[in-house]
DNA sequence: TGACTCACG
DNA sequence: ACGTACGTGAGTCAG
């Protein structure tokens, strides 16, 4: 197979130097995406490559940069127009079928490293083009560089092998490195030796091999002692240079080549991509076939806009009716028709507060947190642009206004008369558009408009109010589990005869098992498994193993839950958790600094934790959880008349199913059997293997396999629904929830088959989950609209996916219990009834029974 | 920074 | 032959 990878970065860079001005007709700048693709086009021709990856920098500072601070203060950041261009050409290259990579921290040249050292030792051909000399370094093998250059608005390439760099510089490409770790490079800021120039270390590395020779034979050397004397001062440099020149191999970027095989074009979005950019003649050079872009589709329908920059003037934006609104960092940025303008907090608060007028916002949540601090309420927001796009779809990286701009092919409006305004303000408006009209088309305007919008609001307050708990009692908790880590430090380290750092994986591997001779049962990447469960399987045989299980469990207590969430109780007493609305790929929400969705409660000492959140002074706590909503979701969407009559009958799920499993009466069923059947009910939710079931139970993979084929063959509805939402996904290419929630999953078509079984897994398991999640969020609206319109002090406070909290007044208690039930089982109407078990209690401890 | 581990549903 | 159940967030180590 051929590869080509491209170094996104640097090619978009020489582009756009070199074609010094082109821009569409409303100033958007073109010119590094059209140099990019006329050097893409070009490379095409050259290496006709099966595969081709383009990577790209992200903006966070790299490792080898961040190593000295000189480094990084002499990086200059890329011009605005630049910057601009990158988001559409990432989305371009998409929809033309290559594969962009990037990776957090890493640079695009690192990620050429790794790929070319994936292909070293196959017989798969790798290309590397760049702009950017540095590269040469990774030349050999069967790996060459094509140095990318525009000259005179022709795409040209260099092809640079092994035998090039040799006649070129003397020098073989690895030794490059060497020589750069003397000469230095002033525009990477990589120092080198002072005084020594690219004369100099090529002679020098021509004659020596490496700084590794030059040094230890230092006094031995053939040279000029002024040569020596630069060469023994700047030894420290030499060698800082050497590692921030090595380009390196190691990004953790899929190194599976199929991976990166060029996908079909998606012609329509590709087309619409490229007529934004009023690049007509690339569509016929890319051969797009663009007839699935129709007369009606969005980008058609908008027009070129002409935007006026105004002055806010209340009167005149409440007279269009509906406003939209951007946060643009600091800048808010107000739009109503063909206005565009600056504005103020004051204003946003009165457009916000007047219910006259229609919102569209990029971030309800913050729009209505923001209202909250002044005890006001947002009205009448009726669109949310970031929610838009995670319901169009939640897999996404982010929902910035410039990516789904890109995304959804909107142009950017131009600007009449002078001044200058914010690129993802000015576009807001028509992305909004776009989004709704997506929306339409594929009939999620309910899930946006009556579960995630409202949500929005309920989320807000939820963050507001917070949880309650007793810092002081975390507090002397810590310090009691305190005592008793360091009691088992001490008797572990007695025990094992020498101490280590016992927080360290990598030192307890060691440990047990080099030093101490246990039998290691698995391995990770880097080294022996320490997992719980390797760890559990030796705690029989020796006991000191038992003790550090413990540790580890008591210092997850301590530094996780005790000093972490000390760190983060408010002025007020309580921890405002944030609640995230578009983080999850299935529809659930996420909690995050701190994380309250993951307070323990299966063990007991853990547990304890509970009892530190606690209702305020005259409240209590009601807690309410479904009785098991996934599979009573199941129940219902594979519509299995014998798992619904198993519900209806009101025996216990895990029982019925042990019985129909094991074929014998309920009374017969043993905990055991249970257990086990409870194992396969979860299992079959996740999308089921035999070999993981008969890891999770204990079993052999023959009688895992076993129970899973009973189970199927009772209900036979869920069979054939995991085996009809599979083929639906792959018709589709997506699949659904009741509420219309979608995941796209690319997964299935992918070569690699474990990907292709994962996505076969998460076809089956998101549209349970996913409904369960619709559910909750439809129960918590409910709930906290009911709990205002009777005028109740009693407030939502925190969601656990299937438990929701609520805060009530003594008194308010049983009206809220109710309350909560009501709404909890009322949310949805399925084939099988929803359950809720209701508690209250003083703290979360007390509550959950 | 990623890898590992572990807390939850 | 290969890899091995869905979805999250956080603390710690090590490079």
């Amino acid at each position: 197979m051929k590869l080509l990878v491209l170094d996104g970065n640097s090619i978009v860079n020489r582009a756009f130097y070199a074609i010094k001005a082109l821009t569409t007709k409303d100033g958007q700048f073109t010119n590094g995406i059209y140099g990019f693709l006329n050097i893409l086009l070009h490379l095409e021709q050259e290496c006709t490559p099966d595969a081709v990856a383009v990577a790209f920098d992200l903006k966070a500072p790299t490792f080898r940069h961040q190593m000295y601070a000189e480094y990084k203060a002499g990086r200059k950041g890329m011009p605005d127009e630049l910057a601009s261009q990158l988001p559409i050409l990432k989305e371009l290259l998409d929809a033309l079928g290559y594969t962009v990579v990037s990776c957090e921290g890493w640079e695009a040249d690192d990620i050429l490293g790794t790929l070319s050292a994936a292909c070293r030792g196959t017989e798969h051909q790798c290309f590397l083009a760049t702009g950017d000399r540095d590269s040469l370094q990774l030349i050999g093998g069967n790996t060459v560089v094509l140095l990318a250059a525009t000259r005179g608005g022709q795409a040209q390439t260099v092809y640079c092998d092994e035998a090039r760099i040799l006649a070129d510089y003397g020098v073989k490409p690895a030794q490059l490195i060497e020589v750069k770790a003397l000469q230095g490079d002033a525009s990477d800021n990589i120092p080198g030796v002072k005084g020594v120039g690219e004369k100099t270390a090529l002679e020098l590395i021509r004659k020596y091999g490496d700084i590794d020779y030059i040094y230890t034979h230092l006094d031995e050397l053939e040279i000029r002692d002024s040569v020596r004397k630069r060469l023994a001062e700047g030894k420290d440099s030499a060698y800082m240079s050497r590692t921030l020149g090595t380009i390196r191999t190691d990004a953790p970027v899929s190194t599976n080549l199929e991976d990166y095989r060029k996908r079909r074009p998606d012609g329509a979005r590709a087309g619409r991509i490229l007529a934004s950019l009023e690049m007509f003649k690339m569509i016929e050079r890319f051969g797009l076939d663009v007839s699935g872009i129709q007369e009606s589709e969005p980008s058609e329908v908008l027009e070129q806009r002409t935007v006026r920059l105004v002055r806010a003037d209340r009167e005149k934006l409440a007279a269009a009716g509906r406003v939209y609104l951007y946060n643009a960092g600091e800048q808010i940025w107000i739009s109503a028709g063909d206005m565009l303008c600056r504005a103020d907090d004051a204003l946003v608060r009165e457009l916000l507060a007047d219910a006259a007028v229609e919102k569209v916002v990029y971030d309800t949540k913050h729009a209505c947190a923001m209202m909250l601090i002044s005890g006001q309420e947002a009205q009448n927001v009726v669109f949310d642009l970031s929610l838009a796009g995670y319901v169009l779809n939640p897999s996404a990286s982010d929902y910035s206004v410039e990516r789904l701009a890109a995304e959804y092919g909107v142009p950017r409006p131009a600007l009449e008369g002078d001044g200058e305004a914010d690129a993802a303000a000015l576009c807001f408006q028509d992305v909004c558009v776009t989004a709704e009209q997506l929306l339409e088309k594929n009939d999620q305007r309910a899930l946006l408009d009556q579960i995630e919008l409202p949500l929005a609001r309920v989320l807000a307050e939820m963050e507001h109010d917070g949880f309650e708990v007793d810092a002081d009692g975390i507090r002397t908790f810590g310090e009691d589990l305190d005592r008793e880590i360091e009691r088992l430090r001490s008797d572990i380290f007695e025990k094992v005869g020498f101490e280590f750092n016992l927080n360290s994986p990598k030192q307890l591997g060691e440990a047990l098992f080099d030093k101490l001779g246990l039998p290691a049962r698995k391995k990770t990447k880097s080294g022996y498994s320490t997992s719980a469960e390797v760890l559990e399987g030796l705690a029989l045989d020796y006991p000191v193993v038992e003790e550090i299980l413990d540790y580890r469990t008591l210092s997850k207590l301590k530094s996780t839950y005790c000093d972490g969430l000390l760190k983060v109780i408010a002025p007020d007493g309580r921890i405002h958790s944030s609640l995230n609305q578009t983080e999850t790929r299935t529809g659930r929400i996420s909690s995050s600094e701190p994380n309250l969705q993951n307070i323990p409660v299966r063990k007991p000492i853990g547990r304890e934790m509970r009892r530190f959140f606690r209702a305020k002074e005259g409240c209590v706590l009601v807690d309410a959880d479904y009785s098991q909503i996934e599979l009573r979701v199941l129940a219902h969407m594979a519509d299995d008349q014998n798992m619904i009559d198993a519900f209806n009958s009101g025996t216990d799920i895990h029982t019925v199913t042990a019985s129909q499993v094991f074929n014998m009466p309920v009374q017969m069923v043993t905990p055991l059997m249970r257990s086990n059947a409870k194992a396969v009910n979860f299992g079959i939710v996740y999308g089921i293997g035999a070999f993981s079931l008969a890891k999770d139970i204990g079993v052999t993979r023959k009688e895992a396999a076993a129970y899973i084929d009973s189970y199927l063959s009772h209900y036979s509805g869920v069979r054939n629904y995991m085996e009809q939402v599979v083929a639906q996904a792959k018709e589709d290419g997506y699949v659904t929830t009741l509420f219309g929630r979608r995941r796209y999953l690319p997964e299935l078509k992918a070569s690699h088959a474990a990907t292709r079984a994962f996505g076969e897994r998460v076809a089956r398991n998101m549209p349970i989950q996913g409904t369960a999640a619709d559910i909750i969020k439809i129960a918590m609206i409910r709930v906290r609209d009911r709990l205002k319109r009777e005028k109740l002090r009693s407030r939502l406070i925190l969601q656990v996916h299937d438990e929701l909290i609520v805060e009530a007044p003594e008194d308010e208690r049983e009206q809220a219990e109710q309350i909560v039930r009501e709404e909890m089982e009322n949310a949805c109407t399925m084939k099988v009834k929803l359950e809720a078990d209701v508690h209250s209690g003083k703290t979360w401890y007390d509550a959950k029974e």
